[in-house]
DNA sequence: ATATTATTGTTGCATTTGCAACAATAATAA
DNA sequence: TTATTATTGTTGCAAATGCAACAATAATAT
C-alpha cells in the first residue's frame, strides 16, 4: 500500500487551487525556480518535469545536492542562510505549483473541508522527501565510491537488475560526489571484479 | 521570528492527548527506541534528552547518521527497508512521545478543534527536521575533511567562535563520516595554518 | 554539412584519507 | 583504592581519491 497513490494528488491539485492561493508556472531548461528567502517562504510541488537542488560554494564548487522529479515537493524552507549559495534549477521543461506557506499555516477563512486534506497531503509529501533524504545520506555515508555506486545502482535498478544511465556520468558523479574519471575507473574496476556488466549506459548489476 | 517557539510546543505536547493516542515512554543510555517496520507506523517526538539515529551495514559498519535532541521529531516512515539496518538509540536518558501515524491522517472522530493544530505543528517540525538533513547533506558534500570540520565548527559556533566538545572527538568523527585520526591529524593541521586555535576539547574558530 | 561544445574513456601523479598500532591520559567500574 | 575500559594524540604506510590533461566520440548549434 503505497501512502501516495495517484488519486490522491489528482484530488490533492483540485483542492489546492480550491482553497489556498497558488500559482502554477513553467520553467524551461537551466532556469531558476527558487532560492533561499527568509521572507517569501513557498513550497514548491513539481507536476511535470524534473528539478536539481543544486549548492555552489564561496570558491565556486557546484554540486547537486538533490534529484527532483514529477510529484515531489521543496521548500525555502527547508534550508538556512549560509555561505553556500542553494538553488532549485530545472532540469529541461518543466512545471510548479508555488505555494504560500501561510496560507498553509493559516487557516483559510471559510474553514473549507480542503484545507485539512492540503495539510495531510503535503505532511505526506514531506515525510517522502524526508525519505528520499535519508537514502542520500545513506548514500553518502558509504566508504568507498564502489559502495557508493553499488547502493546507487541498487536502489534505482529495474526487476532485471539492470540500470540504465540516462542523465549522464558526470551528472552521476556529482551526485554521488564524486570525481568523474574515479567513477569511471571503479566501474571499470567493477567490472573486472565481476561485479556488474556494462555497455555504454546499460549497467547490469551482478552482486 | 522561528516558527516553533517554545509556546506552541507545550500547545502541542498538550492538545496531542486531547486527540490522540500517545504513548509516552523513557528510556536510558543506549536502548532501542526505535527500528524500520513497515507495519507499525510511528511517529516520535522527543521531549526531553538525546538520540541518534544509527545505520549498521552488513559488513557490520555501525554510522550515526543523525543527532536528535529535545523537541525533534523523528519516524520509522522516514526509512526504506534496505540491506542496512537503521535504529534510533537513546543518547542517555531521553523521554519519548509515541504517535501512531493513523491516528494523524485520519479526522479523529468527534472532530476536534485539536486536530488541524496538531498536523500543522508535526508539519512544522518535519519542515524542521527537513532542515537538518540538508545540513547534513550540505556538510557531507563538502570536498575534504578540513572544510567538514570548518562547516560544523561555524554552524554550532558561539558567538565568541568557541566551540566545545561535549561529546567526543570520536563522536565528531563519527557524524563527519571520516577516521578519527584523520580528524585529529587535520584539526592539527588547521592549527597550524592559523585557521583554528585548540586546546583540548575548545576550540576558538578565527577564519 | 560543418563547426562547436559536451561527454566519455583513459592514465600518471600528487594528495588525501583510512587503517593499524601504540602510548598516554582520562573516565568509569569494582 | 585499584583495575578496567574509553578516549586522545601520534605516526608509518598502503590504498583510495581527486586533479589535470588528453584523445575519441557524441550531441548540438550554425
Amino acid at each position: 500500500m503505497k501512502t501516495l497513490d495517484e488519486t490522491r494528488l489528482l484530488q490533492f491539485k483540485k483542492n489546492l487551487s480550491s482553497c489556498v492561493n497558488i500559482k502554477s508556472k513553467v520553467f524551461y531548461n537551466k532556469e531558476l525556480i527558487l532560492s533561499y528567502s527568509p521572507i517569501k517562504k513557498k513550497i514548491g510541488f513539481i507536476t511535470e518535469g524534473k528539478a536539481n537542488i543544486v549548492k555552489t560554494d564561496k570558491e565556486g564548487n557546484t554540486t547537486i545536492m538533490r534529484d527532483l522529479k514529477e510529484n515531489d515537493i521543496f521548500s525555502n524552507l527547508f534550508f538556512q542562510n549560509t555561505e553556500d549559495e542553494i538553488y532549485i534549477i530545472s532540469n529541461g521543461k518543466t512545471e510548479v505549483i508555488f505555494i504560500d506557506y501561510y496560507n498553509i499555516i493559516k487557516n483559510c477563512n471559510q474553514n473549507c473541508p480542503f484545507h485539512n486534506s492540503i495539510v495531510l497531503t503535503l505532511f505526506d509529501l514531506l515525510i517522502e522527501d524526508n525519505k528520499q533524504q535519508n537514502e542520500k545520506i545513506e548514500l553518502l555515508s558509504k566508504r568507498t565510491v564502489e559502495e557508493k555506486i553499488l547502493f546507487f545502482l541498487k536502489q534505482r535498478m529495474n526487476e532485471n537488475n539492470i540500470f540504465k544511465v540516462t542523465t549522464s556520468y558526470k551528472a552521476i558523479a556529482e551526485y554521488l560526489f564524486v570525481d568523474r574519471s574515479n567513477l569511471m575507473r571503479e566501474l571499470k574496476k567493477m567490472e573486472e571484479k565481476g561485479l556488474i556488466e556494462r555497455y555504454e549506459k546499460t549497467i547490469k548489476i551482478l552482486s
